[in-house]
DNA sequence: CGATCAATTGACTTAGCTCAAAGCATGTGG
DNA sequence: CCACATGCTTTGAGCTAAGTCAATTGATCG
């Protein structure tokens, strides 16, 4: 990125479970430098405690996104630290005006949210019509990707999240994630070390399972 | 748009129940000049007939809406014409290059597609935690917002999309939205007429219904 | 006007949620 | 360094919303 740009950005600093501080004002961009981090839609702030502590998790996010946090009527998104992380944040407008002389940024950011946008849609098609256990196994697949860089065989791995936060973004209960992990346990595919360490036997079994589980449903 | 980037573009039309002609070649941005269509993910291609006929609805559209469709190793995603349709098809490689020139474009594109995220993200929230009473008052209400222009007190308007269609995009069964409809119907929200036509009595009704009716789940 | 296919309705099954009770990590204080 | 406390995680039992299977009704179109 350009340099010129750099000087929009404010850096901050969040340590585990801190929130990055809501700005009523404008959209905004942020670059995610080191860390990880869930994206959390809370709802209207009508209820006070109704609703999981925390709200719906929309995506989660490591070292190297661009995370697009939008504010909108109906109660924001917020970004909330998992781990400690370093950011960048850009005030969307202002971001977009300066790169307006940088069309090779524009494009960089232009294809990154295609890529979002893709990834959500994605996304959207596991919640609509996968079994839990499909779920899951998604789940397992894309974290080995993002978080170990494996795509086949084997590989293991510390999991930032909590089981709740899995669960949210996945669209289950907790329980329901417990007991799918004991199954690909006792299905010799899955192996756990404490409450974050996973160590997956066979990524491909996984992908497969993430296909079509249940069978094509509906 | 500048004109300049229209001689980039290739127009087509589409009858009821077509399909854009696939390319393998490269991803495409398509600009629905008129009708409405759905986006569809096809799976894999290995099942012959396994899946409902034109796999899961990713998002429909209507005229004036950009839509990039993006083509993925497992199976590529398809715009399939719900009405007669008029559009108009940029590669998408293409497109970019050009409209690297003009900055205004390019943001143009860029806010419409950060939109569309924001929209599919929201649709995730829903297919994720919401009932079958809120999707479908959710569905109708958005339906009614983007066909008619309708945001509150009565509207009436014509779905062009199948219940098939409604069901594979919400993550439910054909029944199941027959069900729901007859449910709304019976509570006075909605009135049908043969097989398109629907009225609802009270979109802020059915906001209600769609924003939390199943009640906080997980 | 009849054929065909979409939509509705009904009976039954089941995946996943809810409520409830242990089991273990992780981290804190002695 | 070990004991204890907290709260995440696992496991169990039962319930409910939505899916499945199947039959009927109704709309559209040739």
């Amino acid at each position: 990125m350009a340099d010129g740009l750099c000087a929009l950005g404010r850096t901050a600093a969040l340590v585990r479970g801190e929130e990055l501080a809501p700005d009523p004002g404008s959209d905004r961009l942020v670059w995610l430098a080191s860390g990880a981090a869930k994206l959390v839609a809370r709802p209207p702030a009508s209820n006070l405690a109704a609703p999981p502590p925390g709200g719906q998790v929309l995506a989660f996010h490591f070292a190297g996104d661009l995370v697009s946090v939008l504010r909108q009527k109906d109660g924001d998104f917020r970004l909330v630290a998992l781990t400690a992380c370093d950011l960048v944040i850009f005030p969307s407008d202002a971001f977009l005006d300066a790169a307006q002389g940088d069309p090779a940024v524009l494009r960089s950011v232009l294809t990154r949210s295609l890529q979002a946008l893709h990834r959500s849609r994605t996304r959207m098609m596991q919640l609509g019509h996968k079994s839990a256990a499909a779920r899951i196994a998604d789940f397992l697949v894309s974290m080995a990707e993002r978080l170990a860089g494996c795509t086949t065989g084997t590989c293991a791995f510390a999991l930032p999240m909590s089981r709740r936060d899995i669960g949210d973004s996945l669209g289950l209960t907790i329980e329901t994630v417990s007991r799918q992990l004991t199954e690909l346990r006792e299905a010799g595919l899955v192996e756990t070390e404490g409450r974050s360490g996973v160590s997956l036997t066979d990524v491909g079994a996984l992908a497969r399972i993430a296909g079509r589980t249940g069978e094509p449903k509906n």
